[in-house]
DNA sequence: CGACGAACTTGCACAACCTGCAAAACTTCA
DNA sequence: TGAAGTTTTGCAGGTTGTGCAAGTTCGTCG
C-alpha cells in the first residue's frame, strides 16, 4: 500500500498525523472548549498557519482517526474477492476493520468527547455521510446498479453505516460487555433479516 | 397545537422564524460564503447580538426548517394509537409528513445546497442523529425494550432515518420523477424485507 | 554537483465569529 | 401603576479562517 513516497509525502503524511495526534490528547485532556489551534499547532511543532493548511479547523482535526478509519474500511471492501456476495464482503470488511482498532483506550474516551459536544458530532456524522457515498459507489460497481436512480445502493451502504454506528454507540456507552464484534455481527444479521421484533 | 401562547412566546417564536427565513432566503441567493451573520440579522429586523441569543452559528439557522421538520415526526409518532405496531407508527407518521411538506419550491434547491456545503451537511446529519436519538427513546417506549442495552429500538429509528435521507437524496437530485412518498414506501418496505437484491 | 522549478511553511493582515457582561426596553402580573 | 422578570442590544475581547507574499525545503534535470 505505502508505495514509495518521496521524503515530500511522507513529511506531510507525518505532520498530518502529528496534528490529528496533538488534537486528540489535548482534547482528551482538556475539553474541546480548554483547546485552541494555537495550542495544537505548537504541540506539533507547526505555526498555527500550517495547522489551517491541514485543516479548516479544530473539529476536523480531532476527527481525523475516524475519517481515516473510513478510508480503510472502503479499502478493504474493495480488496475483497469480486465474485464474493456484496453482503458478505462488507460484513468481512467491517469485522476486519474492528478487529484492527489500535488504541481502544483512547477510542472509546474520544467517542464520547465527541457525543458530547454538537460541533464534533457534526462533523463526525458528516464523515459517515462521506463514507456512506463512497461505499454506495463501490456497492453499485459491484452490483451493477445504478446508484443515481436505483435506491437499493444507497439503502445498502446506508444499513452497513446504521450497524458501525449503533454498535460504536452501545459500545462507547459501556453498558455491554459483548465484544465489539459480536455485537456488530448481531445488528447486521437482524438487519439483513428485516429486523424482526426480537 | 398552539395553546394560548403569551405575546412574548409568540413573540419570540416570531423572530425565530424570521431568522430562519432570512437565513434560507439569503443563502439560496447569494450561497454560504456570501452571506454574514450581520446579514441575517439586519434581513429579520434584529441586531446581530439578537442573532447568537438564538443560533450559536449561522449553520444552525440555516438548517433549521429540517430541525423543525424533525420534531413534527417525532409529534406525529406520539400521536399514532398506541397500540399500532410500531412499524406501522412509523411508516404513517412519516408519509403524513413528508406530504404536508411545504415550500417544495424552496426545500429543493436547500436541500441542495446543503449537500455542497460541508459545514452545513454536519450540521444536517447533526439535526438526523438527534432525531434518531428521540426515535430511539419513542420507540423504546412502545416496545418496552432497554435502549441503553438492547440495539432494536437504535436499529429501527436508525432504519426510519435511512430510509427518509435516501429518498430525500434521490429526490433532491432529480433523477427520478416517482413521487416521494412511493419511494419512501418502497425503501422502507425494502428494509423492512432485508433488503433483498432486486 | 549545482541550479532551477515546484511544493510546503510561515508571518501578517483582516474580516468574521462568538461569548460574557451590563444597560435599556419590553412583557407580565398584581 | 409599579415591581419583577425576560429579551434586546452595544461593547469589548479572544478565536477563527483565509489570502497574500516572502522564505524555506524538496525533486529533478542538465
Amino acid at each position: 500500500m505505502t508505495v514509495e513516497m518521496g521524503l515530500r509525502e511522507r513529511k506531510k503524511a507525518a505532520t498530518r498525523e502529528a496534528l490529528i495526534r496533538a488534537a486528540v490528547r489535548l482534547v482528551l485532556a482538556r475539553g474541546v472548549e480548554g483547546v485552541t489551534v494555537e495550542a495544537i499547532a505548537d504541540e506539533a511543532g507547526v505555526s498555527p498557519r500550517t495547522f489551517h493548511n491541514y485543516f479548516p479547523g479544530k473539529e476536523e482535526a480531532i476527527v481525523g482517526p475516524m475519517v481515516d478509519g473510513v478510508r480503510e474500511l472502503i479499502d478493504a471492501v474493495r480488496a475483497r474477492p469480486a465474485d464474493e456476495p456484496v453482503w458478505e464482503s462488507l460484513r468481512h470488511a467491517v469485522v476486519e476493520l474492528l478487529q484492527s482498532v489500535g488504541h481502544l483506550e483512547e477510542t472509546i474516551p474520544l467517542l464520547r468527547v465527541i457525543k458530547d459536544e454538537p460541533a464534533l458530532l457534526a462533523w463526525h456524522m458528516r464523515g459517515f455521510a462521506e463514507l456512506q457515498e463512497e461505499l454506495c459507489a463501490t456497492i453499485a460497481e459491484r452490483t451493477g446498479t445504478d446508484a443515481k436512480r436505483d435506491p437499493y445502493p444507497r439503502l445498502m451502504a446506508g444499513t452497513v453505516g446504521l450497524a458501525i454506528r449503533v454498535v460504536l454507540d452501545l459500545w462507547t456507552e459501556g453498558r455491554t460487555d459483548t465484544d465489539i464484534t459480536e455485537l456488530f455481527e448481531d445488528a447486521f444479521a437482524r438487519l439483513r433479516a428485516g429486523l424482526p421484533t426480537p
